[in-house]
DNA sequence: CGACACCTTGAAGAGGTTCAAGAAATGTGG
DNA sequence: CCACATTTCTTGAACCTCTTCAAGGTGTCG
């Protein structure tokens, strides 16, 4: 099905502190290495799964970007994440045993294949990974509830300043700049994940390049005042 | 410290179908019964956990109407959810060991107190809980997957539509009218769930009522036509 | 019964969308 | 490697939905 595998070991995986529990007994890492069955190269543009596929597994990012989107028959169209390495995603297809939204890679990338009844069977074992299992559920509700609280209650500057720096400041967690960034998608799919339409994801971007905030050359952003924008986010001036 | 507290089983609870595994043996089952150490009751009005407060458990909500929320410093404020018998709240806190929102109760309202470290512990034990607890956090992940399709795509009239079909939906799953329901909740608080604002939510349910779809006398609203609604949700012709 | 919270409705205004056109970047095939 | 097609991005102008502000009505609870 996916010739592009290869076996691997999480023991010693740059990134395991992002994706896995620390601390462990050598005991215990020798048992999450039987997590992974295998990786698994997914080219840009390509779907890692998609709405209604069965779910067998979860998956740990290398390398790439993802966007996880929900497509309704009706034509609608919603953008509900963007992951970068060190993600997990596919947590959306344990409740229903088939996953309910796509997962896009929005460039080359390469994942982790963790088949959930393998991820189940040692968390019965090793607590550190059952509580870490729930932590990174956990994480992903209080996510979601922040981008409530922004579809919600922001207005458009406001959100694309909170996406902006949400963004810079997961990539500065993983040693990239904290100014600069390459953004993976297209001002569609943002406006779709900010509830705006991409001319206003645009016009907004050149509004806040008029103020000095930030530079925008296409998809290359560079931060120039963080301070301002995070003041545009915490703005009290339009709320009660 | 909450004086209001009464000792109890979960295996002989009538909500048990809606809270919790089925299918277990009498011995999971008595196993089961070691999750809820306590019951406690919330009056209306009274908060069940606030944002910042230590996690020690997740409640099972026995009787009454919850909505948790998110209430930011610069004065924006966002309603995540409206809770009813049989659901699961807290899973918020886990990640961080402390709440990140609080849970209000709209109405008198009854909860089983599960301590974390029980349910971890049972779930180490008990596959078809550990499992359960996974489909939980799941399902609220999905759950709120549809929320950011519905503030980021949906225009007022889809959006309490939308809102007015879970409703029902989720009612008459314990019971309750397929037609008719009592709101627990403000306009407002409506409003702030649906990013509208209350004079939206008030105006829209009277183009409702102008249209035959609904009647509303204050909270109780009757459904007159569903089918109207549901072509509302899954409006095409918004959309690309 | 009076105070307070909640709800409804109107009118004016703002923010975002839609439609449209053109420019810039990207990818493709010869 | 260049020319062309395609996708993506920007900007303008008109329009529309929802918000804001305001006033009055309804319901509820001590």
């Amino acid at each position: 099905m996916h010739p592009e595998v290869i076996k691997v070991a999480c023991s010693n995986c740059n990134l395991r502190e992002l994706c896995m529990p620390v601390g462990l007994s050598d005991q215990d890492l020798t048992r999450l290495d039987e997590l992974v069955a295998v990786r698994r190269k997914v080219k840009r543009g390509d779907t890692l799964f998609t709405n209604g596929e069965k779910f067998t597994s979860l998956y740990a990012i290398r390398t790439g970007f993802f966007k996880t989107c929900l497509a309704t028959e009706d034509g609608r169209d919603q953008v509900t994440g963007f992951q970068m390495a060190g993600e997990i995603i596919g947590l959306d297809g344990i409740v229903n045993d088939q996953h309910s939204c796509d997962a896009v890679a929005l460039e080359d990338a390469e994942v982790c294949v963790m088949p959930f009844d393998r991820i189940e069977e040692i968390s019965r074992e090793v607590k550190a990974l059952q509580h870490h299992v729930h932590k990174i559920m956990s994480r992903e509700i209080v996510r979601e509830h922040g981008v409530m609280l922004l579809l919600g209650s922001m207005r458009a500057e406001e959100r694309l300043a909170a996406f902006l720096l949400n963004l810079v400041q997961r990539l500065h967690a993983r040693g990239f700049s904290q100014s600069e960034l390459i953004l993976r998608m297209t001002r569609e799919e943002i406006g779709s994940y900010l509830g705006l339409k991409l001319e206003t994801v645009s016009r907004t971007f050149s509004k806040f390049v008029e103020e000095g905030m930030v530079e925008v050359k296409q998809r290359h952003v560079r931060i120039l005042n963080t301070d301002a924008l995070q003041r545009l986010v915490n703005n009290t001036s339009h709320c009660e």
